[in-house]
RNA sequence: GCGCCCGUAGCUCAGGGGAUAGAGCGCCGGCCUCCGGAGCCGGGUGCGCAGGUUCGAUUCCUGCCGGGCGCACCA
């Protein structure tokens, strides 16, 4: 991935293996036996070097010997040629053996984060596979509230970083525009359309009691006036309906727009059922023997594809479940080529999870290429106290009110700054804050100093240096190294964040990374300090912006030149 | 009842087989003639309980307790 350091991880690894197989006889470890898994990992304490590996301790058991003494064996014959970053190895504790890297291998780092530019940390390991991300997927009902929110944030930035890692990556919105949901839009846009007449028309004890509806409705009249007033009751429905989803989507469009999130796909269930790629799916279920009919309805069993119950493919009535549709569109993106599905979800939906991967896995794909991240609730807490919302009263706090309230930034921020299997607390206080409390603010201001250090050398005429000819070995003191040894842990973070789904790890980079330079900032004269020491400290800042404005970017986040 | 997720410092949460478990907030005390003080430095009795696997468990497994969410011919 054209990172130094994971560069000299690599070939402490491989280094290993060949001391290991170089030892198999003295280690009384038999050829055939295989290699017990192993780390070369960072020792989170600085005292125990650069690099450290467990690999003794685990060859203990199988060559029945005290890891120390493994160890050693291993390190005598340890090839330093082929890694000469390494400076020393030692044995520590119960048999670790740490590495120590020659000190400048932090300039040459350094160095090359320069030479990479703003594409520092980019990789191919993603090797063009194609994957979906599809993420949000809100009922065209009414607008988007914090769930959707939560899952908006994590899927683009799951997007962005496995786009960043080299994987082909399209970010995809499922509209469910058919079925049960719509039927009570529709009732519901009915009611609002006659109110709009003075008529006394209730909004259905079931339907959507959101005035966004009547937004709709008096929209919809703006275009076809009294058109529709005295129209037939289901041409007057169909009427509402097609102009009602259009409405909705096209808000909910909107709103994510301003949030940073663009689609690549919109994908209609409509269109699944209309082109009989739904009656496809569910007469493959039946040829494959994975179905039965119960009551009157078609049943998948799913439960014999490792689901807890058996689910219905068709009702009674004849109509296809949503599920059929969900399997026919999984089907569909497998069709197009993708092999790795990657879906956000909320809690509520974690039930649906089993029986989708059983559909897959009856129609013999496999449902490992399926991966759905489980997002728990989002609760807004504002002066203290939780913001009360009901989801049937239509009190809800949408996302263009959150936005209203506290910025895209700040919002973008924090909701993934928890892992998504933690429950999440978003204070709008804090986040509205434009205070040292207010993380976003502490990280964007780093790299509003860091554009502010900038001008200032423009204002006395200087100009950064030739990174070939800045003496970074100036570079010397604590706080120093230790931004330089953050900025070089950049690229690891980001395909460590991409693979696991875990773009909250990238929040904590980025926060760590930025404290880390006010540190440095706080201690350290930059413009004015000696000739040599000022260019090579220019050198770390415009490196430490540079990643800044990386993991931002991939947070979605702006980085700010002024605030 | 069954399934999934979560119980880590006063609060909100990271970490996720290894060597002394971290951060923010809150609280207390320091630091600006100087590149942005929206900053920095210092102050810490904590892995829900009980077993098990392991050379080693906060991490993996089982059970229990506590919380959230599911368990429709809804989506």
């Amino acid at each position: 991935m054209g990172s130094l350091k994971s560069e000299i991880r690599t070939a402490i690894t491989h280094a290993l293996y060949g001391a290991v197989d170089a030892t198999r006889t003295a280690l009384g470890f038999p050829v055939e036996t295989e290699m017990p898994e192993f780390v070369v990992s960072s020792p989170r304490e600085e005292k125990f070097g650069d690099f450290s590996t467990n690999v003794a301790m685990q060859l203990a058991k199988p060559t029945r010997r005290p890891p120390r003494e493994v160890a050693a064996v291993i390190l005598e014959h340890f090839d330093y040629q082929r890694c000469s970053w390494v400076e020393k190895a030692e044995i520590a504790g119960p048999g670790f053996i740490n590495f120590y890297l020659r000190a400048g291998w932090l300039n040459e780092a350094l160095r090359q984060i320069i030479l990479a530019g703003e594409g520092y940390g980019r990789s191919t390991i993603g090797g063009k596979q194609q994957v979906n991300v599809e993420f949000v997927s809100a009922n065209p009902t009414g607008l988007l509230h914090m769930g959707n929110a939560r899952g908006a944030a994590l899927g683009d930035s799951i997007a962005a970083l496995l786009s960043y890692c080299g994987f082909s990556v399209s970010r995809e919105f499922y509209i469910n525009d058919t079925g049960h949901q719509i039927d009570r839009l529709a009732a519901s846009l009915e009611a609002r359309y006659l109110q709009e007449f003075g008529e006394d028309a209730l909004v259905p004890e079931d339907g959507y009691q959101g005035t966004d509806v009547a937004d709709t409705a008096r929209r919809f009249i703006a275009l076809t006036g009294e058109a529709y007033r005295h129209a037939a009751g289901p041409e007057r429905l169909k009427a509402l309906i097609d102009f009602g989803v259009a409405d909705k989507i096209a808000a909910i469009r909107e709103s994510l727009e301003c949030f940073g999130v663009r689609y690549d796909v919109w994908f209609s269930e409509g269109d699944l059922h209309a082109s009989g790629a739904v009656e496809k799916v569910v007469a493959d279920l039946v040829e494959a023997g994975a179905t039965y009919e119960f009551e009157g309805a078609l049943w998948f069993k799913a439960g014999q594809y490792g689901a807890d119950k058996d689910e219905v493919l068709i009702r009674s009535s004849g109509a296809a479940t949503y599920f059929a549709a969900d399997i026919a569109y999984h089907v569909d993106k497998l069709r197009r080529g993708f092999t790795w599905l990657i879906n956000v979800w909320g809690a509520d939906h974690h039930g649906h999870v089993a029986r989708l991967k059983a559909g897959l896995k009856a129609l013999g794909y496999d449902p490992d290429c399926l991966q759905v991240v489980i997002m728990q609730l989002v609760r807004l807490f504002r002066g203290g106290e939780a913001v009360r919302m009901s989801k049937r009263t239509g009190e809800v706090v949408t996302l263009g009110e959150l936005l209203e309230e506290v910025g895209r930034d700040a919002a973008r921020y924090f909701f993934v700054l928890r892992g998504a299997d933690s429950h999440l607390d978003f204070d709008l206080d804090l986040a509205r804050a434009q205070s040292m409390e207010n993380p976003v603010y502490y990280v964007q201001y780093a790299h509003a100093r860091i554009a502010s250090l900038f001008r200032q050398l423009a204002l006395r005429n200087k100009e950064l240096p030739a990174i070939n000819s800045a003496k970074l070995e100036l570079l010397s003191t604590e706080e120093e190294e230790r931004l330089i040894k953050k900025l070089a842990d950049f690229p690891e973070e980001v395909v460590d964040a991409a693979i696991d789904l875990a773009p909250h790890r990238l929040t904590g980079y980025v926060y760590e990374l930025a404290g880390l330079f006010h540190s440095f900032y706080n201690v350290h004269r930059v413009i004015g300090a000696e000739p040599g020491l000022e260019e090579a400290r220019l050198v770390l800042v415009q490196a430490t912006g540079m990643v800044l404005r990386r993991a931002l970017a991939l947070l979605g986040i702006s980085a700010p030149e002024k605030m």
